[in-house]
DNA sequence: CCGACGTTGCGAACACCGTACGCATATGGG
DNA sequence: CCCATATGCGTACGGTGTTCGCAACGTCGG
């Protein structure tokens, strides 16, 4: 009847809740979900672990979400939020191109959790944001003039997701080990030599002393991205 | 979490030893748990079930394979011997390229979970196979010509990847669904039409009969890939 | 004002999971 | 033959996502 431990509930402790702590939300859910994502990275998100950051039981939260996959696609969604397309009617199409992509891969780099997410699920999802994500994207390059737009879309988000993707995991394995890139890869490279010993044109990429990685990665993702509208370009007419 | 010092221990420096043929053996726990991953998918591989498969005790599977990670890069590094790369003599540069990115997409779909995987840890292994892989790559690439040869291969095989692991990630909820690909995407229809009304240009695209899904994706697959080539081309001397 | 009802929170429980530990057994070298 | 070492594995610990049934609550019809 009553309980054992903890303290006696009291009905004069019980009335009212915070008001800028509001009541169990969907919205509230996903967005506690993102910071924990954000915070400790795929593997520290745990149902239980949430419920408690809301101040929830776990099982409370299956009042708002039907399941944790659920969850996720939509803290994915919470986050393609965050891209910008430049309008259709941009006066150069490239620099458009350049931005969208440049701030797809930022968001992934800023919730570098979305690759695994990514991984297990495609772009299978149909929340908004992904969707007006897409009609801006299609509005640009149709206005730009691709006699197939959709492909065009596909071919450079696929360069896109590619590069941001691998990058994102990477930058994970950097977090976990607590260190900054810099130190990482130093402490990397004994492994690293070994394995690329015997193959001379490995060895020859890594003789080289590797410099910023920042810089690296984002001078790396700027070449690729330059050759795919390169190539795109010759798709379009006149 | 936590930060260590000295050099990252790779799995592939620690020796292992090869008698007859035991029961147990780390080349047999990887060759079955690339079987119950292709067969039923990553989310049913436990370390119990694994060890039933092959007449042991889960904790057994821990004197060959430290850890669970550790045995799915061993798994990735295994289905890495299946993509092919042409020599690098090759006559023609953009087939040669073109069976390389094929050989990986087409074993990415035959393996769909080293998309899972690779979004967790991206392509930070090290396996002998996977080095081996790296090392053709980079020999043919440096024979075509290419100036910096390592940046044609990221550009390259961000598409691929980032192509393929979209592809497996659909066949894997596909797949999931105990469907056809025909049959889920129809089954999917009501929900992406919801999902797209008011969203003029992507309606448009939903509005055509798609056809034969392998066909698109094969067909989109190569576009892509032709598109990356043009742009990789214009880097050529000559 | 009050009682019924749909909504919300939650504690307990279930069936798993990865894996650390310590003990039993098998094996091979001196 | 004996001992050292390698290997198998039963048990256990601390987690996980999720189901279920019950209690408390806000709202609204009467």
């Amino acid at each position: 009847m009553t309980a054992r431990t903890g303290p006696i509930p009291s009905v004069w402790a019980r009335g009212q809740r915070e008001p800028d702590q509001p009541a169990l939300s969907r919205a509230a859910i996903v967005r506690e979900a993102v910071a924990v994502l954000d915070a400790e990275g795929i593997e520290a998100l745990s149902m239980r672990k949430l419920g408690a950051r809301l101040n929830a039981g776990a099982t409370s939260l299956y009042r708002h979400v039907a399941t944790k996959d659920e969850l996720m696609e939509l803290a994915v969604d919470e986050v393609a939020a965050e891209i910008h397309v430049p309008p259709a009617d941009s006066p150069d199409w490239r620099a458009a191109a350049t931005e969208a992509a440049g701030s797809f891969r930022a968001t992934a780099l800023r919730h570098p959790w979305i690759s695994s997410v990514l991984g297990q699920a495609g772009l299978a999802y149909l929340g908004p944001n992904l969707m007006s994500f897409s009609e801006r994207l299609a509005a640009l390059f149709t206005a730009v003039g691709f006699p197939e737009p959709h492909r065009a879309i596909d071919t450079l988000f696929s360069y896109v997701v590619g590069m941001s993707t691998t990058e994102a995991a990477w930058l994970t394995t950097v977090a976990r080990s607590g260190e900054t890139e810099a130190a990482f890869v130093s402490r990397l490279m004994p492994a690293a030599r070994e394995a690329v010993a015997g193959h001379d044109h490995l060895a020859a990429a890594y003789a080289t002393d590797p410099g910023d990685p920042v810089a690296i990665r984002d001078a790396k993702f700027a070449y690729g991205l330059d050759v795919v509208l390169d190539g795109l370009a010759m798709r379009l007419p006149g």
